[in-house]
DNA sequence: GTCAAACAGATATTCGAAAATGTTTCTCCG
DNA sequence: CGGAGAAACATTTTCGAATATCTGTTTGAC
């Protein structure tokens, strides 16, 4: 047994060029549609072939990317009707999820709820230079998963989680990041309320209303091509 | 231009390893919580290591293998808690897409269904033998399909093929199966009615209650073990 | 001048061997 | 006899080279 620094369960190759992959799809470091040939991903991630080809597979399976055979891979592209696709089903999903947390979440639900919302809102969502900081990324997901993480069925959340990032793929595309528009913390602060004082109609409606706002912000802003 | 007999657009030896093994994995062969050693995979299915490992990240991604790092693949084990929540899922998923089948479907959508219900109705699920036939399968799915199809989500249609399979896997799981002990292809009847007559009420009544007896047989089967 | 076949270069796919890790067995000391 | 440590083994993970496929361009026939 190790003594003091238990060398954190080795990961694979495979697994870290996955999250690094994953990241800089959600970040947009990557753009849609962009080819990834694998000349390129071995210099810039410094990784052999193999590690590589497994996680771009993984990725293909969450339609993080596409492969066309023997083509190779490109990063999924983008599309009006997607993003719109993602916003009904995240509106579908997360009310779901809501909704039967708000059946079964016990107190400790409800104090997480609280814990999360006000990390959330003490924290500036952007930095004194413009740029979106990562702390409030994390936050904000932990608030929004607070929400239904009480729901007790775990592949809603997997669902929900994947459309989660979908949705914030397409968010981070955007410079205009969409929440200067109008005051974010409120609208979390609302559905926090609405959803510990257990009034599902209340936090459904406020939850949609949340996604829907923010597509719409994508939608009209001009600088996010293809849409 | 290819003239006459196009070769079928090369496929990869992982697209096809992919098919083999997840047709494998649906269909019980392989069993639950079983290891998967790359030296017997590659003698199984006469294929190197790198395609075999890029099939399986692909299946890790949609769950049903589980890749414990350095120590390799399993085939997803099963439970009853798991059997109950691909059941929740299920039925909101499916009764959500029948929903919106209905409000969206043509009289193209209409002539599917009555068409696939006709193809299911002419096949008797068990062979002379008691095996279960391979195209009543094949009717079976695209019967259910078909109810669907016009839902006009893509996404949604996505997680909904992806449960039916984790839901047939449980299925054909049992050796006893659940097809005997009821009348399955007078529900199947109903159900189409319900929705070719746009009734959604009845529909998604109809639907859930299909899939709880399917549920309700296989929990009360004895073949099926950890259950 | 146009079209198609053939060539050349780029790239993806696959294999076999090397490296790293996990597991079991054996040995030696208390 | 029991248990820690080391060695041997089994297995997964990763790499580098060989193979197959695709793409763009050139060549040659009509």
């Amino acid at each position: 047994m190790p003594t003091i620094a238990d060398p954190i369960r080795q990961r694979t190759l495979m697994s870290n060029v996955y999250d690094r992959l994953r990241q800089d799809l959600l970040d947009g470091q990557l753009k849609p549609g962009m080819r990834l040939r694998f000349e390129d991903l071995k210099a810039w991630y410094g990784i052999g072939l193999s590690p590589l080809r497994e996680a771009l597979n993984r990725l293909a399976a969450e339609k993080l990317v596409e492969l066309e055979e023997h083509k190779g891979f490109r990063v999924a592209p983008i599309s009006k009707a997607d993003l719109l696709d993602i916003l009904f089903m995240r509106k579908e999903i997360e009310s779901m999820g809501i909704r039967l947390a708000i059946e079964k979440g016990d107190d400790r639900w409800e104090a997480n709820i609280l814990a999360t919302t006000h990390e959330l809102r003490k924290r500036e969502s952007l930095t004194p230079e413009g740029r979106i900081d990562p702390e409030w990324e994390a936050r904000h997901r932990a608030f929004h998963f607070s929400l239904v993480s009480a729901c007790g069925s775990k592949r809603l959340l997997e669902v929900r989680d994947l459309l989660f990032d979908h949705a914030d793929r397409y968010r981070r595309l955007s410079h205009h990041y969409p929440m200067e528009a109008r005051d974010h913390a409120l609208e979390h602060d609302d559905i926090a309320k609405a959803v510990v004082s257990r009034d599902a109609e209340a936090a459904t409606y406020l939850i949609k209303r949340h996604f829907s706002r923010t597509v719409d912000i994508l939608l009209s802003a001009p600088d996010l091509e293809i849409l």
